[in-house]
DNA sequence: ATAATATTGTTGCATATGCAATTAATTGTA
DNA sequence: TACAATTAATTGCATATGCAACAATATTAT
């Protein structure tokens, strides 16, 4: 009986697939882009993504629309902003908002990586059917609601 | 126009889903066990699971079952040592190996943490049908055979 | 046997992340 | 207006991670 042929407890829940094929699709995505020599990590790349369609937002709606800690955001932005990828412009009305803005550099890296990365995800959903990433995508639009309801939904109203 | 409807260049890939879903599932399964009060990190709980079926393991071995760099488990090896979680217990036959084993301890908060992991699997995965869970396991698989093929099989086989 | 090569684990340096506490600024209220 | 409550961003402390360089040990080849 060899390692991988021991059924665990785990085998009929889809989480751990979910959890070791995202490890996997991360390591090949990271590689993919260095390989290619765009320096950029896979989250700076989908941070940018997001930034391109929705510009000079302050930092407590990209922490919400990008699903992070606002602390973890900042620091994010600060090593962005040091590879001159985004830059904190100070908002003339409210004096503790910053404003985040792609720069020249961010949209250039953001169109030269956009087009590897997309080689990269049609590589990894290759031989996949429509009617498999049909099924896939709203397993996972399932799956979020199961959570959301609970969790995320209680967090945003807690304003009360 | 919401910033939700917004549609993007990568709705149709299924990667944006994944890691997004994942990132829900961590978040949802650290507050799980925190509230029950469990004193474990995921990845903790999973890496005790492991050792539970692989117990006694030089620590290489350990970092290529759980798919991690071997600097990356030497410290969270650390982490769960200081927890009394494991134990270092060095070869005797090779002095360059440490093999890594539960205590007491760990197994009592594997034991613990284990029925309550997955009450929040069942949670998450709630109203999937059958066919769904063997749809989205068998993608996986897919996903992973595209990417492996090309990666990990080939740093494995470096060893020529 | 000795020198060259491999392997095992650790450390330095870097990114990314979360929670809690803090600071600065704004808003609401008395 | 002045004081309290709220909000935005940062910082401290912690976990987790990868790559590259390294030290110690083991293996292989000469």
């Amino acid at each position: 009986m060899t390692l991988n042929s021991i059924t665990t407890d785990f085998d009929f829940y889809v989480v751990p697939w979910l959890g070791k094929t995202m490890k996997f699709i991360d390591y090949y995505i990271t590689d993919g882009l260095r390989e290619q020599g765009i320096d950029l990590t896979k989250t700076q790349m989908l941070m940018l993504h997001k930034l391109k369609m929705a510009d000079g937002q302050p930092q407590h709606n990209l922490a919400f629309i990008t699903n992070r800690d606002k602390a973890s955001l900042a620091r994010l932005l600060t090593t962005m902003e040091n590879k001159n990828l985004v830059a904190r412009i100070p908002c003339g009305t409210d004096g503790r908002v910053n404003l985040i803005y792609l720069t020249k550099h961010g949209e250039q890296m953001l169109d030269k990586a956009k087009p590897v990365l997309k080689k990269i995800l049609d590589e990894i959903q290759q031989e996949l059917s429509g009617k498999e990433i049909k099924t896939v995508i709203s397993v996972m639009k399932k799956i979020q609601k199961n959570i959301n309801m609970e969790e995320f939904v209680a967090v945003e109203t807690n304003k009360k």
